[in-house]
DNA sequence: CGGTTAATTGACCCACTTCAAGCGCGGTGG
DNA sequence: CCACCGCGCTTGAAGTGGGTCAATTAACCG
C-alpha cells in the first residue's frame, strides 16, 4: 500500500501537484517504520534531522508541563506530517508521540532542503501544510478560551471527522478515533472525569456513538450546530499557492 | 526611521541574512501607512493580496465567536508580520486589528512569490517566522489548558518582555504594552474582573508595575519562576535555516 | 486468575464567572 | 471654565462549571 496516498490526497485538495513534483517527493522519501502505540517520535529539545509523515494511525503533539500535566496541541492522522515544522525551526519545542499503532515514513531535512531549492511551488505547499496546523491551533485556542466543555468536545469531533473524510478515512458516518478519555482531556483542557460526563451527555442526546476507538456521528447537523462549527479554517480549497 | 529595522533584527537573531537578501526584501516593500488604534487590518473571510509588517505599535489576531466573545490568538509588535500566513493560506480564518497606533508596511503577495522563486533561503526564513508564531500559539494553548490565571498572566508578561527585548524595544526593565484589561482577558481566556484581580495580586506581590500602557518587571526572577517560564519555544538561536 | 489500564460514578470544593455599582480621568462642547 | 460623557479600572456579592478525591466496574491479557 502506498504510504504517501493520504499525503498526496491532502495536498491535492489544496492545489495541483504536478507529476514531476510527486516524483520529486518520492525521491525524497527515506526510511519507513511501524511504531506501536505510545512511542515517542521526538522530544522537546531534540534537533531532528528528519521529518515524519504518518502513513496510517494517530499521533499527538504534546507540550509537557513541569507539574506533570500535558497539553495535546495537535492530533495527526494518515497523510499528516507530525513535525515538518522542525525543518525550519531546527529545535523541537514539544514532544511528538504515537497514539495508536502507526506506520510512518521519514524525510531527511537535507532532502527537504534540496526540494526547497529546486521546487519553490512544492515548498510553498509544504509551508501551507504547516500553516494549516497553525490554523487548527488557533481554533483550539479560541475554543479553550471561550467555549464550555460540550461545545469543545463537539467541535473536536466535527473537526477530526471532516479532516478524516477529506483524505478518505471515513466509512459511512463512522471513523477511527483511538484516543482514550485521558487523551481527550489533554486535548480539551478538561479532567478525565469531566470528559467522561461530557461524552455521556453527547451520547444521551443521541449526537454520537463512541465505542472501541470508533466514533459515529448519529446526528451530524445537531453536532455541527452544538459546536458552532465553521469549516473555513480547515482550508479545503484548491487554489494556486 | 527605517521601517524594517526591527524586522531585520528579528531575522538576524535566527540566521544570517546576506545583504543581497536584505536588498531583495527592500525591493519587495510596497506602501506604508499609519493606522490608529482599533483599526481592522484584515478580516475573517478576506483574501488579501498583501501581507502586513508592523514598523511600530501593537496589533492582535482575533478569532471572533458567534456569541460575540473574542479570542486573541496572537499579539504582534514592531518587526512582526501580522498576516504573512495569508500568503500561502490565501483565505483569512480570523481578524487582524491594531491595538495601539501602528506604522505598517505592506508586501504584495506577488512580490513575495517572486522572492520564493529567486531566494529559497530567504523564504525558509519567512517560513520560520510563521512557525515561530505557531510555537507561541502552542504555548498559549498549553497554558490555557493547564495553568491558573496568575501563571498565565506572568507567562504572557515574560514572553512579551523577552520578545520586545530581542528587537530592542525594552528600556531598563520596562516596555510598552498598550493592552486594556479587556484585551488581556481576550488573550488569557479570563473575564475582565478576574484579569483585574490577578493583576492586583501580581502588583501586591511586588512582581510588576503596570501603568499608562507600560509594564515594569520589578522582580524578574520571581516572575519567571511563577510563570514556569522556559524560553526555548521563542527560538532565539542563530542557525543555518 | 491476578494485574493493569480505561471507563464510570458520587460527593465535595473552589477558581473563575456574572451581575451590579462606583470611580477616575481625559476629552469635548456649550 | 466647567459640566458632562464615556471608557477603562476597581470592588463586592453571589452563583456555577468543572476540578479533585476516592472508590467501583469493565475489559483485556499474559
Amino acid at each position: 500500500m502506498d504510504p504517501l496516498e493520504h499525503f498526496f490526497r491532502r495536498m491535492a485538495a489544496r492545489d495541483d501537484i504536478s507529476s514531476e513534483e510527486q516524483h520529486a517527493v518520492r525521491r525524497a522519501v527515506g526510511a519507513s517504520e511501524r511504531l506501536p502505540p505510545r512511542t515517542s517520535i521526538c522530544r522537546l529539545g531534540d534537533r531532528p534531522h528528519t521529518s515524519t509523515l504518518i502513513a496510517s494511525g494517530y499521533a499527538a503533539r504534546v507540550v509537557p508541563r513541569v507539574d506533570g500535566s500535558r497539553q495535546i496541541v495537535a492530533l495527526h492522522m494518515a497523510g499528516d506530517f507530525v513535525d515538518l515544522h522542525s525543518f525550519p525551526l531546527k529545535l523541537m519545542d514539544h514532544d511528538v508521540e504515537t497514539v495508536s499503532d502507526c506506520q510512518v515514513v521519514y524525510f531527511a531535512h537535507e532532502a527537504l532542503r534540496e526540494l526547497t531549492e529546486s521546487h519553490p511551488h512544492l515548498m510553498r505547499v509544504l509551508w501551507l501544510l504547516t500553516l494549516m496546523d497553525s490554523a487548527i491551533q488557533r481554533q483550539w485556542l479560541a475554543l479553550m478560551g471561550t467555549a464550555p466543555a460540550p461545545e469543545r468536545m463537539a467541535h473536536l469531533i466535527c473537526e477530526q471527522f471532516l479532516r478524516a473524510e477529506s483524505v478518505g478515512l471515513v466509512q459511512g458516518q463512522t471513523f477511527a478515533f483511538p484516543l482514550t478519555q485521558q487523551d481527550l482531556g489533554d486535548v480539551l483542557g478538561l479532567s478525565v472525569v469531566h470528559v467522561n460526563r461530557t461524552l455521556q451527555s453527547l451520547r444521551q442526546s443521541g449526537l454520537v456513538a463512541w465505542e472501541n476507538g470508533r466514533v459515529e456521528l448519529l446526528d451530524r447537523r445537531a453536532l455541527l450546530e452544538l459546536a458552532q462549527f465553521e469549516p473555513e479554517y480547515l482550508h479545503f480549497e484548491k487554489l494556486p499557492r
